[in-house]
DNA sequence: TTTATTATCGTAATCGATTGCATTATCATA
DNA sequence: TATGATAATGCAATCGATTACGATAATAAA
């Protein structure tokens, strides 16, 4: 079988030693010019390349960051990769990705094999069926920093989080500033953190703006589906249930609420106006095009990445964990009276 | 600071030699059982994990395939790695991912970052502006096989291909046989393969279907951009020129072209047809909802990755290059007549 | 009692590259 | 001519784990 080239095949061919031609390929001075370029020609003819194993294992650096998250599939989570590596390509860091696919052994065997690469740090987004973190304080404790971003945990680490109950307040706000009193919540799976918020959100803007609230405005509506969310909002049509907006947790559901009022032949934004979260690509293409709060994934990742790459350089003084909350933005479209 | 368990740390505190340890670790019967249940009793207490990067220089295999693509945020491309991953880990393979960006440069820098880690094998879509292979041709050289997907390449190697021509040729013949004879197709880049393939297709069809063709019937748009798009049908529009369906090279530039049909207060799919490629995922989203070709990309990616691991497992015996083309699958929906 | 056998464990080379510490050769100086 | 300085290069340990081979001890067989 073909072999890759080694300092020791070079060594062998020129008949010196492969010290000297490891010094020679990084222009050490203390190497002869004469005997400097001789191998870096051979070197050049072989097509050496240095093995990064070989590297890694010497320097106990392997310059690459390990990134768990829950789905690729995700446009957020797709701009935050994006973010991650600008950082990290620029700073001499390769990443290597993982999907935890919302499942909690998933991400326990991840964060082993990501252990396992001696990866520098690790970026992760929990799972959203993540409850125990035994196993991501197991890599703290062995030195590897981390730093959390989107969803939030119980772990003294660093984590860049987007202010989710400001996004759910604002989204309430302008709902209710649009005119639109009777408002429905169609929230995110219980216990994670995130959508919770935005649910707070929800709850307190009501109370703020003086608008009478009632836990039946909250609908659970659980996964990323529009399916689902159709039927939802269907069922309570059915059953004769009033409002006049609709706030959802993210846009896939807002798009399913959409789909099953259009259906039903109300109108929207006049009947009934729509607040979607995230701003995902197609928000823009539907048929009205969908009003959303928009977070800022790039920024997300490239804050994430910078707080990490911090904590890998100076791996041996302690950093005090900072968490960082980014802001939301609300994108005002077709699907809410915008005046 | 805090470092890793090594073997020697195991091997000094029970006073034997690393070589017992290892061993015992693995259960090996020439140690004796109660060495076997300390040594092990031992490793779980202090958590240890063997260093991969140590296993991987002594084994020459790291259990690792690279896998390079154009970019992540493409809902087909998504669909490709859910497929490879469940082939790979389910043989227990870690991957690691690679965004070209479409460019050339990153995807030299890819080649030699994974060649450079030593990764088992190469799954790679190139970048569409990619047009010398040597970086390619270099790593095969070096004995690490590569399978290319989706798009095709003039490189002796496994290929896993979307059947393009037949994809495009079926939703013209659609669009005909539903009654529409004056279609303009809004084509992909020049000189990527899986474009061209499809304005082919476009273009057979018209012939055995016997409807007259010319090249002005074919727009170029290049980029995934639906405004780009909006303004290039808005453009034929005012130019007055006359069409009656759309066949657009993906569903981004569909909903482009659906967009200005929109605001020019034509009737889709009365008017005009469009038919789409790739069936993104907001394509069952959108009003109407979008026909399209599906591709399946869980399917590329599970062969892809098959092929690619029967060629390392057996990386010292020549193996014939396979071509495997995927058939596509018209999903018919709102944007077309369906009778 | 002596030798053969087996169970158990250690030594050292290896993977590929780096690097502190010799070692050699060359030349200049006393 | 002997000695010291300097330039150029080699030796060997190291990173963490594996593994062929050798070594030791205990036990069994003669």
């Amino acid at each position: 079988m073909k072999q890759a080239v080694t300092l020791k095949d070079l060594a062998r061919e020129l008949n010196i030693a492969t010290s000297t031609v490891s010094r020679a390929l990084k222009g050490s001075p203390e190497i002869s010019a004469v005997t400097r370029a001789r191998v870096q020609k051979l070197a050049k003819e072989l097509n050496y390349e240095p093995n990064a194993l070989a590297l890694s294992l010497r320097h106990s650096k392997t310059n690459t960051i390990g990134v768990i998250l829950p789905e690729l599939v995700h446009f957020f989570f797709s701009t935050v990769i994006s973010g991650i590596e600008d950082i990290a390509y620029s700073s001499g860091y390769n990443i290597i990705i993982c999907q935890s696919n919302e499942s909690i052994d998933r991400e326990i065997l991840d964060t082993k094999a990501l252990f396992n690469h001696r990866v520098d740090g690790i970026l992760a987004c929990v799972s959203r069926n993540t409850s125990v973190y035994d196993h991501f304080i197991a890599i703290q404790d062995k030195g590897i920093p981390i730093v959390f971003f989107d969803r939030d945990v119980p772990i003294d680490a660093s984590k860049i989080l987007s202010n989710d109950f400001e996004g759910g307040y604002n989204a309430t706000k302008h709902l209710i500033e649009s005119g639109k009193t009777n408002l429905i919540h169609l929230s995110g799976p219980e216990g994670l953190m995130l959508s919770e918020q935005r649910t707070r959100g929800f709850v307190q803007a009501h109370q703020d703006l003086g608008i009478p609230f009632n836990k039946e405005k909250i609908l659970r509506c659980g996964d990323e589906d529009a399916q689902e969310n159709f039927k939802i909002i269907q069922n309570a049509l059915q059953k004769g249930m009033k409002f006049d907006g609709i706030f959802a947790v993210n846009d896939i559901a807002a798009v399913g609420a959409l789909q099953a009022l259009q259906a039903a032949q109300i109108s929207v934004p006049q009947e009934v106006a729509i607040i979607g979260y995230s701003d995902w690509q197609f928000s823009s293409f539907i048929s009205p095009t969908l009003t959303t709060i928009r977070q800022n994934g790039n920024e997300m990742g490239r804050k994430a990445a910078e707080l990490l790459l911090e904590e890998i350089h100076s791996k041996d003084t302690f950093i005090e964990p900072k968490s960082i909350t980014l802001p939301t933005e609300i994108i005002l479209r077709g699907t809410t009276l915008n005046k």
